[in-house]
DNA sequence: GCCAACGTTGGC
DNA sequence: GCCAACGTTGGC
């Protein structure tokens, strides 16, 4: 097993995609980001082995649920082509690809979900992203938070 | 369901 | 390249 070079959080509607998908299928390709600044994060950086916090947002509790590993490299994301697909993009083609995912694998759900509320309140996650930047779905998070929610407060 | 925040589009 | 209009996200 590789060890984690990066750290992450990807965000999922529980309705759509939720932890215990996740737990029942082991492995799925993250599909449909939509934002460039998240394609490049993983594009650009994400990396076999890499760790993140699998965050349920517009859910009741709101939080982090659980962490998933990257499992393979970033390769095209396959719904842009397809045209009956929600998150097909006509501007793409498989020649020059706008998309990108990565493959995600199941590591552990949390028995409590880490609650927004509480990563926004907590002094030792001062400066974690997702406080100021709640609508990017894939953004980095330091080794030192990741760390702190998965084993302090989780 | 509302609406603030914010990303994207397109006319100029 | 600016920016107004528009669409989407996601907390509340």
């Amino acid at each position: 097993m590789k060890a984690p070079k990066n750290y992450w959080l990807l965000k999922s509607e529980p309705g759509a995609y939720s932890i215990d998908d996740l737990n029942r299928e082991k492995k799925t390709a993250w599909t449909g980001i939509r934002n460039y600044q998240a394609r490049n994060f993983i594009r650009d950086s994400m990396q076999p082995g890499d760790l993140c916090l699998f965050y349920h947002s517009n859910s009741d509790p709101m939080g982090v649920v659980g962490v998933a590993r990257v499992v393979g490299k970033p390769y095209p994301d396959p719904t842009q082509f397809d045209i009956k697909n929600h998150y097909f993009d006509p501007k793409s083609s498989p020649k020059d690809p706008i998309w990108m995912l990565v493959d995600i694998a199941f590591v552990k759900k949390f028995k409590h979900c880490v609650t927004l509320a509480e990563i926004k309140s907590d002094p030792a996650l001062e400066g974690m992203m997702l406080r100021r930047r709640a609508r990017l779905s894939v953004q980095p998070v330091s080794e030192k938070h990741f760390g702190y929610i998965s084993q302090e407060l989780a």
